[in-house]
DNA sequence: ACATTCCATGGATCGCCTTGATCGCAAAAT
DNA sequence: ATTTTGCGATCAAGGCGATCCATGGAATGT
């Protein structure tokens, strides 16, 4: 990993349909390394996937939703069947264990107001809550799928901006 | 907006590299229709783009943190340079306006505690806010940029499943 | 000096994207 | 009932781009 796999990266996260040839180009590469490197990144794991990024105004997902939950068990039997009851929601799009006060926090996506209450409905029909707080988002002013790179660790550090 | 384009962009959001062919199979189309329909959703800005996903630890952002921010200043000029300044930091995620007793809430993701607290410093360094509490993720027990269909709105409300 | 590694270049193959044209079916409209 | 309209199926074809191989050269390290 050097800063031209980084360079790669970069451009991969914005849009994964490049091709090849206009990638080593902007990369400073021939395609053929390029392409090299690439698929090492693939089975390396580094490159995860490939998806496609969908609107979410155009499919009636506009409302945002963090859900704060605070919980009484604390075993792990509860937390796989939390996990488990929580991800088959596809509403959940985000789901982390935190620390602090809160214990687990959801990032939950829903057309409006009503669909959210009907999700709230479902959740606590499938499994026991304490508290649950939940603060909607007026906007979403920054989404991002990009990982930022600058903490990557190069094999080289030789000279060399970007 | 039907059905089939449903079926096609909940494939497309779990794997862009699909072949036009391989994906017409799995929806029960033949090639020709179902790469028009694609185009035509890109066209419409349904799919927006086509990125490639890394791998958090591979790139070193295993981290992440919620950063709650209150402000003093309710001005659309603060939020304007506000926004400008957070967006500029590759580390932040996720930038959500609040409503509640939240007024922002920003998911960074960065290598450890202390990229944080330098990424802290680097912050208020550039804006002056009110309050900033912090709250670290121990697990990401979900994370998908796949968002749910059910709520799409269709053309035809014919009899079918899926 | 030699081995290793990585790149550039060229070529060659193959798959698939992309487009156009034509036909057929089914629903809707007149 | 007939016409119109709107898909989709199918066929065909051009062309780009992914993929792989082979060779030569430059830089680095031992």
């Amino acid at each position: 990993m050097d800063r031209l796999d980084r360079k790669i990266l970069r451009l991969l996260q914005e849009d994964s349909t490049l091709a090849v040839a206009d990638l080593a180009k902007k990369v400073g590469l021939s395609t053929t390394p390029c392409w090299r490197r690439i698929q090492k990144m693939e089975e390396d794991g580094v490159i995860r996937r490939r998806v496609a990024l969908l609107d979410p105004v155009k499919v009636n997902t506009r409302v945002t939703v963090f859900v704060s939950i605070r919980t009484n068990t604390h075993s792990i039997e509860w937390l796989k069947r939390f996990s488990e009851v929580v991800g088959e929601f596809p509403e959940v799009v985000e789901f982390y264990r935190m620390s602090g006060d809160v214990d687990y926090l959801l990032r939950v996506v829903v057309p409006d107001i009503a669909a959210y209450d009907a999700f709230y409905k479902r959740l606590i029909a499938r499994i026991e809550i304490r508290d649950v707080s939940s603060a909607f988002a007026m906007e979403q002013i920054k989404y991002t799928t990009e990982l930022p790179l600058d903490y990557m660790i190069l094999d080289t550090q030789k000279s060399g901006e970007d």
